[in-house]
DNA sequence: TGTCACCAGTGATACGTGTCACTATGGTTG
DNA sequence: CAACCATAGTGACACGTATCACTGGTGACA
C-alpha cells in the first residue's frame, strides 16, 4: 500500500513544475491550453486528487460548512437537504453534525467546531446558548436557523403559527363553537407559538375552549388527549400541534366511537405524507422545510460573502384543506 | 480580526519551545508536571485550539468518519444517530454527507471523499457503484451499510426479508389463499429482497398471487396499486413493502369500498409511528434502525482497527401483529 | 533597433502541526 | 572519578498545497 499521489507526482510525470500543476487545478495562473490539457490528463491517469487538508491549511479556506442537528426529527432531513443544496451551489461542502445532550453540551461542541478551523460557517438547527453565536477573533460565523428563546438569535419562520388563526376562523365561520388544542412540547418554539396563538385566538373570537392538552410530539399523546375529553365534548374542533398528534386524535376518536368530521373536526400541522391517505384525510399546514433550509443557508452564505441577507422567503406555509375538517373551507 | 493563536504563540508566551507545547497536548514526550500545567494554563488563557487541518496533514490521521445518506428518509436519521454514537465512543467524529442525484453522481462524490484524505473511513447508507468500494492505494475503507447488488459489498441486515415468510405463512394458516405484493423500488436492496422473498414464498406455498405492484416508497403508489386490482380481487392479502405504502393501500381500499381486514388484510414494514394509530392499526415489522446503524459503524471501526468484525446483531426485526391482519396470529 | 507589455512557466516559501535526533543536566553506579 | 542513564527540553524538518516574486522568450509598436 503506497501513498496517494501528490501534485508533485503529477508535476514530475508531466514534466512541469508543481506550481504549474497547482495553477492548472485552481485555474488561476496563465497556462497554455496544451500544458493544461496534458497536466489534467496525467492527473487523471494516476488518480490524483488534491489533499484537502493541505489545501485548507494553505488557503485558510476550507470550503466547508457545518450544519448542526439533533435527534431524529424527520423534518430536519428535509431542511438539511435544502441547506446542503444551497451550500453546494455556493461552492461549499456541507457536513452535518448530530449533537445530543443538553444545551450546554451542544454549545460546547459548537465552540469546538468554530475553533477547530475546519469550517467557514456553521448553521445550527437546534437550540444552543448565545455564547456559541458570539464569534471571537478569526472564528467562523454561527447562525441559528430556529427560534428557541428570546435571548437567542433567531430566524423564526418555522415557528410562525399565524395560519392557526385561519384554521380557527374558518371553523368558526363554518359553525364551530367549541375547540381544544393538542399541543406539542412547550420548549419547542413551534409548539409554544401554536399554543399561544390558539389561546389568543379562542379568547379573541369568544368561543369555548376545552383547554390545551398533549405536550409531546407523539401519537399516543394525541390519543390520550381525546380519551381525556368529557363524554359530552362533541361537536368539538381539535387543533393538533402536528400530524402525528392528529393521527393519535383519530385513533382516540375511533376508540370512543366518535366520527370525524361529524363529531370531531381535526387539523394537523406539517403535511406529513401519510396525512393525505388516512380516512378521513387530514387537514393540515404544508410546511416547506426544504425552502426553510435553503433560506437559512442563503443567510449564512450571504453573511460569509458580506452581502446583504436575502429577503425572508414568503409563503413557507400553506393550509391544505382535507376531509377531517368536513366542508370547512378557507374564507374567500 | 486577528488570526487564531497557534502552538507557537502558546510556546512564546509560556517561554518554552513549540515542541514542548506539542508534547504537552499530545501527552507523548517526557514533560515535567510543572511545565505541563503551565503550558496548559497559557493555552487555555489565550483560547488556543489546535488547527485540525494542520494536525491531520502531519499525522495523516483525521479522526473523522463520513456517513453518506440520501434524500429524506425518516429511518435514516435513526441509523445515523446509532452510527454517530458508536463513532464517538471509538474516538471518532462522524460527519454526514447527503448526496442526491444518480448512482453515478453519488459514486463520484464518494470517490472524491475517499481521495480527499479527510476521512479515515466511510459508511454509506445509500447505493453506490462498486467502484467506490474498491479502495485504491492509501485510501480509506468504504463500507456499504445496505445491500444493493450482487456485485457490491454488503451487510444486509436491513435487507433481510425472512420475516415476510412468516407473514405469508401465518396468513395462509389463517385461511388466506390470494396474495399481492406492493413493492418498493427494486434498486433498493430491501425493496428487492422483499419482492423476491414474496415471489419465492407464494410459489413454494402454492397460493395465488395477483402480482408485484408498486415500485416506489410512496403512499400514492400503494393507493394506485389497490385501484389497479380487479373488482373480484377480495378477499386478498396485501403485503406492502413498507408502512407508507400500506397507508396508501388503506386509502385505496376505502375508495373502493373494501373493508380491512374483512376484504383486504394488509401488512407493512418499518413500524412507523403512525401505523399503531390508524384505524385499523397496521400489522408491520419493527426494525431497530438505531441498532442497525450502531452495528454498521461497529463494522467500520473494526475494519479500521484491523479487528475481527463483531458478530451480526440478532433480532433487528420483529413482527408486530395488529388489526389490519384481522385475527391472523403468528404460529406458536 | 530598442523598449515595453505580456505570456508561460519556475523556484522558493509559508501555512501549523507532530516527531526524529539531539543536547544539557543531574543522579546513580562501579 | 569515570562511565552511564534517565529526564526535560530544544532545533530542525516534513507533510502537500497555493502564491509571491521572478525569468526567459515572443511579438508589437514607435
Amino acid at each position: 500500500m503506497s501513498l496517494p499521489p501528490t501534485s508533485r507526482d503529477v508535476a514530475r510525470i508531466a514534466g512541469v513544475s508543481q506550481t504549474t500543476v497547482s495553477y492548472v487545478l485552481t485555474g488561476k495562473g496563465s497556462i497554455s491550453p496544451a500544458t493544461r490539457e496534458h497536466v489534467l490528463q496525467v492527473a487523471e491517469s494516476i488518480g490524483y486528487r488534491p489533499n484537502l487538508a493541505a489545501r485548507s491549511m494553505r488557503t485558510r479556506r476550507s470550503g466547508r460548512l457545518a450544519a448542526i442537528t439533533g435527534v431524529a426529527i424527520d423534518n430536519q432531513m428535509r431542511m438539511l437537504n435544502g441547506a446542503a443544496h444551497v451550500a453546494n451551489e455556493a461552492g461549499y461542502v456541507m457536513e452535518t453534525h448530530s449533537f445530543d445532550g443538553t444545551v450546554e453540551d451542544r454549545t460546547e461542541r459548537v465552540l469546538e467546531l468554530t475553533a477547530g478551523g475546519q469550517y467557514e460557517g456553521i448553521l445550527t438547527f437546534v437550540p444552543v446558548l448565545s455564547a456559541a453565536l458570539s464569534n471571537g477573533p478569526g472564528t467562523p460565523p454561527v447562525l441559528a436557523a430556529t427560534a428557541f428563546d428570546d435571548k437567542m438569535h433567531s430566524l423564526g419562520e418555522l415557528a410562525d403559527a399565524s395560519l392557526l388563526e385561519v384554521f380557527i376562523s374558518a371553523l368558526v365561520a363554518a359553525g364551530h363553537r367549541r375547540f381544544a388544542h393538542v399541543a406539542g412540547p412547550q420548549d419547542y418554539a413551534s409548539g409554544r407559538a401554536r399554543a399561544e396563538t390558539y389561546l389568543a385566538c379562542v379568547e379573541r373570537l369568544g368561543v369555548e375552549s376545552l383547554g390545551v392538552l398533549g405536550g409531546e410530539w407523539t401519537a399516543e399523546a394525541g390519543r390520550q388527549a381525546v380519551l381525556a375529553l368529557p363524554d359530552d365534548a362533541p361537536p368539538v374542533a381539535v387543533i393538533a400541534g402536528n400530524d402525528i398528534l392528529a393521527v393519535g386524535v383519530f385513533r382516540g376518536a375511533a376508540e370512543r366511537g366518535w366520527s370525524i368530521p361529524d363529531d370531531l373536526v381535526v387539523t394537523g400541522w406539517d403535511n406529513a405524507e401519510f396525512g393525505a391517505y388516512t380516512t378521513p384525510s387530514l387537514t393540515t399546514v404544508d410546511v416547506d422545510f426544504e425552502a426553510a433550509g435553503r433560506h437559512a443557508m442563503h443567510l449564512l452564505v450571504a453573511a460569509l460573502r458580506g452581502e446583504e441577507p436575502p429577503p425572508r422567503a414568503s409563503a413557507l406555509q400553506r393550509i391544505v384543506w382535507r376531509e377531517s375538517t368536513g366542508r370547512a373551507e378557507p374564507p374567500r
